[in-house]
DNA sequence: CCTAAATTAGACTGTACGGTCCAGTCTACT
DNA sequence: AGTAGACTGGACCGTACAGTCTAATTTAGG
């Protein structure tokens, strides 16, 4: 009650969450109760003290986490393709890191068990970034920096392009996670870039209008 | 022994493996022996005269799952946007159908206790698909069909624009998987193609060695 | 019909775990 | 010093499950 033990919302429910969030995030949600309480070094009881069960604390170890996960998409003036090499250096580093994908592993696998928390999880997490970056492609179209299409479709293929196959990858092939490669984002950004180039004005029209394997070689 | 016996392989052995696929999909592993006895119409005891453990059936259900999952690149004289909407298509479908999702949490969910098993999926499914797929956009370029780059960087971006986004939309938030929608990967696909579209021979050599975004707008 | 192999149901063991209870200790504030 | 509230350790309960064992039953072949 004391304006002093206001910060320290009970230092012993941030070590849980804490701990809870390296264990499930390691071993899924499989770990046990006794792992988590013996991580943050802490006596069973005693997290039973601050969450009602097992699941509880889960639901807060996700919910703290997809906030951290969250990407902000710098407003300022950088140029488009800045601000895109920055988000998307942010986004590969978050996704591709090693609490990255165990959460993303430990989360999938209890979307049959928890399915209302992962809906909540997609929702504020990963949807939520797709609706920013779609609204930052709209202005682009509009600028004209960027071809108009549909801001969502654009939005969906920069996420798919940044960590899609990679994902997979890091997933299952049991390689440890990539080091942050700026040169890589770049790669990426650029071939996005050209996907969704302004159509040329000064080419003859029709050229712009046909299917791009059409346009390929006679 | 007789060679009317061979065809089938003991039934029961194919009615376990069959019956543990599913189920597993949909529970992953931590589904019981015994719900996948049931589910085969069989005593537990003789799944155990057919695996001697859970973990042998399980890995035997991944190994036939993945060879499963294989995607054929028809190598036949179609167009190369052609070929990529049959491929794009049979791709979106298999990943993104209720078994491709649920096996992915499964195995995804259990790449820490089986890594072995894991990678071998790895190894012999994706980056099987992705090799594949490799060759034939380096075909494609060196016959000035697609902008010559790394076929291996070609090909995990068009893996990801296929499934990316989609799959963690599918894997989360609960909504039934879709349905096939040829528009939408021909959508993918015209996107793809114009990314990789061959550098137009026409043009001053100047814009095309700039970057998209350089290019957009005076 | 007889035999051998496979299947079955069910009891049983051992283990792991979630969650509860409790008796004792520590800390802090008055 | 005294009191209240949190923390501790460990015993304890019920349940779920993998895997074993056994005795009875079915199935197929000779």
């Amino acid at each position: 009650m004391d304006p002093l033990s206001e910060p320290e919302i009970s230092d012993c429910r941030v070590r849980l969450i804490q701990a809870a969030a390296e264990v499930f995030v390691e071993q899924g949600y499989r770990a046990s109760v006794e792992r988590v309480a013996a991580r943050a070094g802490v006596a069973r009881q005693t997290l039973y003290n601050h969450f009602p069960c097992k699941a509880d604390l889960f639901g807060e170890v996700v919910r703290q986490a997809t906030a951290a996960l969250l990407i902000t998409l710098h407003a300022n003036q950088l140029t488009l393709r800045e601000r895109l090499l920055r988000f998307g250096a942010m986004y590969r580093e978050k996704v591709l890191s090693a609490e990255g994908l165990g959460f993303f592993r430990t989360l999938a696998a209890e979307t049959v068990r928890f399915p209302e928390l992962a809906a909540s999880f997609y929702r504020t997490g990963p949807a939520q970034t797709a609706a920013r970056l779609s609204a930052v492609l709209g202005e682009a179209m509009k600028r004209g920096e960027m071809r108009c299409d549909s801001p969502e479709f654009a939005a969906n293929m920069l996420l798919s392009m940044l960590v899609g196959a990679d994902r997979s990858h890091y997933l299952f092939s049991g390689d440890p996670p990539p080091a942050p490669d700026p040169e890589h984002v770049a790669q990426i950004i650029d071939c996005y870039l050209r996907a969704f180039a302004p159509i040329a004005i000064e080419a003859p029209a029709s050229s712009s209008l046909t299917p791009a394997s059409q346009r390929s070689i006679p």
